[in-house]
Parts: structure tokens; sequence; C-alpha cells
DNA sequence: AAAATAGACTAGTCAGTCTAGTTTTATAAA
DNA sequence: TTTATAAAACTAGACTGACTAGTCTATTTT
């Protein structure tokens, strides 16, 4: 008989009824313990007992355990990709900078965005292939998006910007400020949190007037 | 016995002339091994071996793999200082802020500096003690330096900084360019090198423009 | 006598394999 | 439609082999 009401093909519901249901559920365990107890203290055992199946399932779904932080690294990068519709209008960079200094300094530093980013940092050593996964997924993707919009600006003779792409990146590092060193090195933050957002504000304009064409 | 030739101090020559310089050869090759390899990753055999000690003597020395870590750090800290020799002349802060941008846009990336950095974020979770010296010793000491040294230059009436902390900050972060990034996730960076000294040059100029004082 | 040595030893961890038995699902006959 | 059956996927848990922090002992050096 093969009975099947939809026309999907019958390969692709069976698998994801089960068993791509349990691929998942150990993809998003290793991804939860992976980012919160790092690479090395996270044993397979753990993320076998954290997703509710057999040790042996989980090989059977990642050969091994870097094919797994790999596996699980990519879905992290995939979800956080972020949109540059904010960087459009070129005709007031005073708004658009300001609002994206806003939103990409409380991203720069959230916790996800932290644990992943130390998460790769430590591995990068042994696991280059994840660093580059995180690198092309974040920032490159993000300084590309603000070189396009500096370069852009350009073209309206209020701002000028030589070179958009060290721009771009003086302005990103500008916007981590001292938290994200701290948060780093899991210091105190506290005292910093309150201040943060005059901190984005200062930076947004210190970078414009920094390329200010002299003469109205 | 005791004979000693020379006239320095009979302790000094006692106690370092057996045991406290197999301290020091312990505490060299644990500064190595643990920025070389990582704190999880080095052992210690591995390090009474490397040191061309017992394991024994080790422990005799630093009674835990964790002492013997925040001692390697506590050293390696110490030994990097930096003194504020450059920040001093106020009335000329292009020639000064060019220079400090040279130095410590090459201090920052240098092997040494990146592995003890690498090395305190991975353990800043389980070590936050080492985190804490390493702040005070790198970021925390330089930031001081450079705030006071603005706070001196707003005295001249040439450039203006509202907050010489925050500027301090800003100023620190751009100098870390994508090189730095790019070396925390140990990925290609042949293609920077080349350019690193004018991107610090355009930095310090930047950094100067967006604190001029408007009309001369 | 104090300090260093080699190396055995304990007790624990972990990646990855293997076994043996159970459940799910696809297929195809009744 | 129901039912039989075989393949595929899952399960618990034992097991191998390798590694590690830290202790202990017996011996040698200074």
């Amino acid at each position: 008989m093969t009975e099947n009401t939809s026309g999907i093909n019958n390969d692709e519901q069976a698998n994801l009824s089960r068993s791509e249901q349990k691929r998942m559920q150990v993809l998003e365990s290793a991804m939860e313990l992976f980012c919160q107890k790092g690479f090395p203290l996270t044993s397979m055992d753990e993320v076998a007992k954290h997703a509710g199946v057999s040790k042996q399932t989980v090989y059977s779904h990642f050969g091994s355990k870097d094919d797994l932080f790999v596996a699980a690294i990519d879905s992290k990068c995939v979800v956080h990709q972020l949109t540059g519709d904010i960087l459009t209008d070129a005709r007031d960079p005073q708004r658009v900078i300001l609002l994206f200094a806003k939103q990409f300094g409380e991203l720069i530093v959230s916790k996800d965005t932290m644990t992943v980013f130390k998460t790769c940092v430590a591995q990068a050593d042994t696991h280059p292939e994840v660093s580059k996964l995180f690198y092309d997924a974040g920032p490159k993707h993000i300084l590309g998006l603000i070189r396009d919009y500096l370069t852009k600006v350009n073209q309206h003779g209020q701002y000028y910007f030589e070179n958009p792409h060290d721009s771009a990146v003086r302005l990103c590092l500008m916007l981590f400020g001292e938290l994200k060193l701290r948060l780093e090195l899991a210091l105190e933050t506290e005292h910093l949190l309150l201040s943060r957002p005059q901190y984005l504000q200062d930076t947004a304009e210190m970078f414009l007037r920094a390329h200010k064409v002299a003469i109205k």
C-alpha cells in the first residue's frame, strides 16, 4: 500500500518523525552543554543523558565528539545571523549609526553571543573549522554590512570615510567597551551596566565627529 | 663550609642555589606549558619532565595544579608590566599618541600577550583570581596611564576629552584591530600584518580628529 | 639531615566500542 | 484493513584503553 496522503517523499516523513527528532534533541543538548560548560568539560555521557537518549544514539548520528561540536556551533551561528535592515538610510547617518551602536552594543555582550564566542576561542587551536564558521557568520558578516553602509554615506558628502572597512572595524571594536573584556575575564560588571547606554551613544557621536567633513 | 667567594648575601645564594633554582625551573616550565597548551591539557607530569625535575619536587614547591597555575600567570603578568614613560609630553599629543599606538598596537598582538590572555580567558570561570591578576596588571594599568595622560592634554586646550577614561577605552579597543580577533580565533593573519602599521597610524589620527577643539 | 629522585600506586575520568535485548517503522501478504 | 515480518533505530550498561591529580615509598644527592 505505502499509503501517503501528502505528496511528500516517504523517507522524509519517516526520518523526521523519530530519527531526526532524536538528532535534534542531541544537537540542542550539545549546544547548551558545550556553550555552558565548554567543550573539554562536557562528556558524551552527559550529552546523551541531557538529551534523554542513549550514548549509542549520539554516536550513530554524530560520529565523534568533534563532529558533534562542529555541528552544534554551526547551528548556533545560523540561529544568530543578523540582518542589515537598520543600515539603509545613507542620508541620516546620525540616526542610523546611533541605532546600530545600541543594537550591536547589546548583541555583542549578550550571554548567548559571549558563550558561543568564548567556546570558539577556547577551541580555536584544536578546532579551526569551528572558528571559521563563527567568524564568517559573525564578525565578517557584520563588518561587510557596515562597510557597505559607510560607502553609501560617502556619496552624500556630509561624512567621509577614507577606508570604510577599517572604519567599520574601529566602530565595532569601540562598541565592545570595557564590558566585553570584563565579561571575557568573568569579572564583576554591575557598575558598567548602568553607564553602558551612555557609553554607546558617546561612541557613536565620537565616531561620526572624526569623519565629519570640515566646512559646511 | 658554606663557602662563598663573592660578597653577595649568603641567604640569597643559598636559597637560590638549589631549592629556589628548582622552583624557578618549575615556574618557567609551567608558564611556558600553560600558555602553550592551556591549563587543562597540561599535566603535572609534563611540567615536571619539562623542568627536569621530579613530580614530588613540583608538589613540594606548589601544593596543587591550581596553585602552580596562579603562580605562573602571576609571574607572566609581572614580567610584562609596561611603564608609561612615553605618555608624558602633554603639549604634543600627535606625536605621543602615534607613538603609543605603534607600541601598544604591537604589544597587544604579540605572541606572549595573546597566549597569556587566551589562557586567562579560557580559565576565567574556574580561576577568577587569575583573571583578576591579569586584568589589574594589564588592561587596568594601561587604561590608567592613558586616562591620566588625556587629562593632562585637556589642560592645553588643543584637544578635549570629556570623559578621559572612556576615551582611553575606545583608543585601546580600536588599536586591537581585526588582527587581534583573528589571532584569538587562530585564523590566517598574513594579509593583515602588512597593513597593520598603517592601520595603527590611521587609528591614532582618527582618534585625535574626533577630539580636536573646533576653531583655531 | 634536608631536599631531590624515580617510579609505583590509587582512584577517578572519559571517548569510543560492543553486546544483547527492545521498540519503531516499512513492507507486503492475508 | 488487519496482521505478520524483517529491517532499522534505540536502549542500558558493561568494557577497553588511555590519561591524570595527587600520594607514597625507597633511594640518592648535597
